[in-house]
RNA sequence: GCAGGGGUGGUCGAGUGGUUAAUGGCACCGGGCUGUAAACCCGGCGGGUUCACACCCUACGUAGGUUCGAAUCCUACCCCCUGCA
């Protein structure tokens, strides 16, 4: 019987793509997988029951930085922890707030202690640090934890890079200890006594992997995270304003020198492209807010490109979004309708969209792990990729 | 009929002699969005030629007039609103 927080296996492998099986404490998840982000504890613009039933969303992210300031941790623990206020029983991953060290970056001082941050919300003065970060975590009590990272700007000279790995390292031990602790303590809001046989019930946690397009500074950076030790390995630093190329060769140096018999992480990313290509290179898990974020902004995601829904073109399209999309929204609602929503103003069309948005996202994922076990990802990948860059009609 | 107010670009509405093709808002058209400060942000928006710089044309109810120059001043006419008959 194992005593680890999570399992996992790879169960077919072809070139560096790897299709596995995540058992975490309250979900089986099948890899690779898309998370849908759910920041605030809301996956924005769909419902749970959606999320469960139709998508089939395994695992979701909620954010600890947008939770600690609102509603608090304090709230979400007297709530019963994350799972049980959003009303959620399935796998959750907690970011750390690392990334909005980042995002925040106007709104924030940084020191070696932690980050000062200045509520968005309130403009009050917070501050946030590996042990602060771990203590909501345990609050949240999310499946998975993510380590408290400085995540540095894509262009960032080796110097400034270095600087910053060396940061994400050292709280990245710090990260460890406060969360060995708290587990100890008992602080995990989220704990499951009679969880799955093959995992012991408690949180995980993962590290992060720094070193902006340095690659000497990431696999240094992987060394030292894994030389701490953690349940599962992130690539975080990507997708912040580097070229694609350099993030494409950045993922497939570093991917497989990951340790194999833990999830590979690539956070925030992102296209379906983007996805097929790390998925090449060997990662395992995605989370990205392009689905829904753009969603909202009138962008679908199809087999065939993108969509703008706003365009004048689909104003009498009879066409779901997506001919070859099996989805809710697709059986039942042509371009016409939800371009006339869009443009109406109605929340219902952000809500279609993100409804389709995930499932074309979820889907493709499913098709990839179809793939990769009867040994045809090179193939799908080459044919998805020709008909994704045809265009939508 | 009399008195007063008003007619501006798709629309609402600024502008009251000189960077005025005309401020803004809306509508419309297009673009962006990658561990969510985002149901957000940016751009275009009279017509024509040009890759572009640029140039030409048409426009502030209609028609005249004053002036170097008019959406802005004057005259007449048309239409709308309010009040009194």
């Amino acid at each position: 019987m194992s005593t680890t927080p999570i399992s996992f296996q790879v169960v077919a492998q072809e070139g560096e793509a790897r299709a596995g099986l995540l058992q975490t404490r309250r979900a089986l998840v099948e890899t690779p997988v898309f998370m849908p982000v759910g920041t605030a504890g809301t996956v924005k613009g769909t419902r749970f029951e959606a999320l469960e039933a139709e998508l089939d969303a395994r695992i979701i992210l909620g954010n600890t930085y947008h939770l600690w300031l609102r509603p608090g941790a304090d709230v979400v623990r007297a709530c019963g922890g994350l799972h049980r206020f959003i009303g959620w029983q399935r796998a959750l991953l907690t970011d750390s707030g690392g990334f909005q060290v980042w995002s925040l970056g106007a709104l924030r001082k940084l020191r070696e202690e932690g980050v000062e941050f200045r509520s968005h919300v309130d403009g009050s003065a917070r501050f946030m640090s590996p042990e602060v970060s771990m203590a909501v975590q345990a609050a949240l009590g999310a499946d998975i934890s993510m380590a408290f990272d400085e995540c540095a700007p894509g262009d960032a000279t080796h110097e400034v890079a270095r600087a910053s790995m060396e940061l994400t390292a050292r709280w990245a031990a710090r990260s460890r200890a406060r969360f060995d602790e708290l587990q100890r303590a008992g602080a995990d809001a989220g704990r499951t006594p009679e969880s799955h046989p093959s995992v012991n019930g408690q949180q995980a946690l993962f590290g992060i992997v720094q070193g902006a397009a340095h690659a000497d500074l990431r696999l240094e950076s992987l060394a030292r995270t894994v030389e701490i030790g953690f349940d599962g390995y992130a690539i975080g630093g990507l997708s912040v304003g580097e070229e694609k190329p350099v993030m494409y060769e950045t993922i497939g140096r570093l991917a497989p020198a990951m340790p194999p018999d833990r999830p590979r992480y690539l956070m925030g990313v992102g296209t379906l492209e983007d996805l097929l290509a790390a998925v090449a290179r060997g990662v395992d898990m995605f989370d990205c807010v392009l689905p829904t974020r753009n969603a909202r902004n009138g962008q679908a995601f199809t087999t065939r490109g993108p969509l703008n829904i706003k365009n004048a073109r689909w104003a009498t399209d009879a066409r779901p979004l997506d001919e070859d999309c099996a989805c809710s929204v697709c059986r039942r609602h042509a371009r016409a309708y939800l371009r006339h929503l869009y443009t109406a103003g109605e929340m219902l069309a952000g809500v279609l969209l993100t409804h389709h948005n995930l499932a074309c996202f979820l889907d493709t994922m499913r098709r990839v792990r179809q793939a990769i076990r009867s040994g045809n990802f090179a193939r799908f990948r080459r044919e998805f990729l020709a008909r994704y860059n045809s265009g939508v009609e």
